[in-house]
DNA sequence: TGTTATTGATAACGATGTTCCACAATCGAT
DNA sequence: ATCGATTGTGGAACATCGTTATCAATAACA
């Protein structure tokens, strides 16, 4: 739309602009909301921003590039969405806070999250510095249940795994609900929520070792694909 | 030869083979298998079966076509992998004999569990006869769940709910998994299955795959009767 | 035998990500 | 201030994608 080439009369040849930057990351991430990931052509990136096409080149490097650059946003987003609740003296009702936002972000941004979660750009895998920073989310997590578990509102457990599994329900069960994989009628996310108890809520665990060391299965083999 | 298989009126052209059909899937398959989706491109297809690109389109109507049929014969696997586990009279292990299969078919054939569960193939998106078969392979689980009301292994309640939390939180892990967002160390998928445990009820775990008869599981007086 | 209709291979079309290249604008040194 | 070097720019070109068009070839029917 904004296709002024001239807007501020410079040109500068060399001259990086650094708000051809941002601009193009906010054309790019408006095309995705708007439009879905068939839209996040280089192309239609750069013109929407109002640059020429090789701008996605010379500030991301390619289209992976300004794909990354959303994938951080959305787990910045994500994280964002987390913090937001507060810390209370229930820290059960602060982790069903923590997963309740964990929905409403992933059912409010559905094409941030596949970008984040799901392989929709096809040539796309996320560098090693972007999966570290989206681990830095889920640690987030991993201190919420580590707080609860120190005020007594957890089981002691292994807080790692217990953050894993409350993640992974958290995560499957939006997955499934933004591709309408959710048969019942739960409009308001109470099912969530109730899944959310079943979780965190009065499990006892006869035996989770913490580091329990076992005799070596077979080693997963990691497909790559 | 000989054979009229079709009505008079509706002729078959020059040599209508019907093994095109399948030897199409299958090299589809084996590509999604052995390179991914970005390999299950119309032309290598064809190519990889010895036909024209033509034959996607007129045995498949197209890309989406062939992508269809390897998104059902996905689930078709994954129900049959699923039916596999045995009906015993300990419900609460069958049930977790069906997680660790669903877990082991997503590991064993993670581009295909993409096709099912993530939007890779860009344009496609499933047909409802399609989505229709998907939720036929989710009822194997609903049933299984209400067989373990049934013998008062789970607590009674929505079976549908409970089976929805239960792969939920089955394809979390699995999802979180293939993506390599799987931060503990679970080579054997033990942290898994506490996970379904943790679900499932307080039941003991430690317990061999197998094994464990447990007749009737103390029910815990829980949320929503 | 002649007609018709359906199929399949080749080529073409639009669109994609990416690379190439001439060009010009800027910066550092003189 | 001037000049050369550097470097981003924009347009075109290239390989590949899904899809469509064209047309020759063949099987079934009259």
């Amino acid at each position: 739309m904004a296709a002024s080439k001239t807007a501020p009369g410079r040109k500068p040849g060399p001259a990086a602009d650094p708000d051809q930057r941002v601009e193009l990351l906010r054309a790019a991430a408006m095309l995705l909301a708007q439009e879905g990931p068939g839209a996040l052509t280089v192309r239609r990136i750069a013109a929407e921003a109002g640059y020429s096409t090789m701008g996605v080149y010379s500030r991301f490097g390619g289209k992976d590039g300004i794909v990354e650059a959303l994938f951080v946003e959305g787990f910045h987003g994500l994280g964002e969405a987390m913090t937001g609740v507060p810390e209370t003296d229930d820290p059960l009702t602060d982790m069903l806070g923590c997963g309740r936002a964990y929905r409403r972000f992933a059912l409010d941004h559905p094409t941030s999250y596949a970008v984040m979660f799901e392989r929709v750009v096809p040539g796309y895998e996320p560098t090693e510095s972007a999966q570290i920073m989206a681990h830095g989310t889920f640690e987030l997590l991993v201190g919420r249940v580590r707080r609860a578990m120190e005020l007594g509102a957890l089981p002691v457990a292994d807080a790692l795994e217990t953050a894993q599994r409350i993640w992974a329900a958290c995560h499957g069960w939006v997955s499934l609900e933004i591709h309408g994989l959710i048969k019942i009628d739960d409009p308001d996310g109470a099912a969530f929520e109730r899944s959310m108890v079943a979780l965190c809520g009065p499990i006892e665990l006869s035996a989770p070792p913490p580091r329990a060391t076992r005799a070596s299965a077979p080693r997963s083999t990691r497909r790559r694909g």
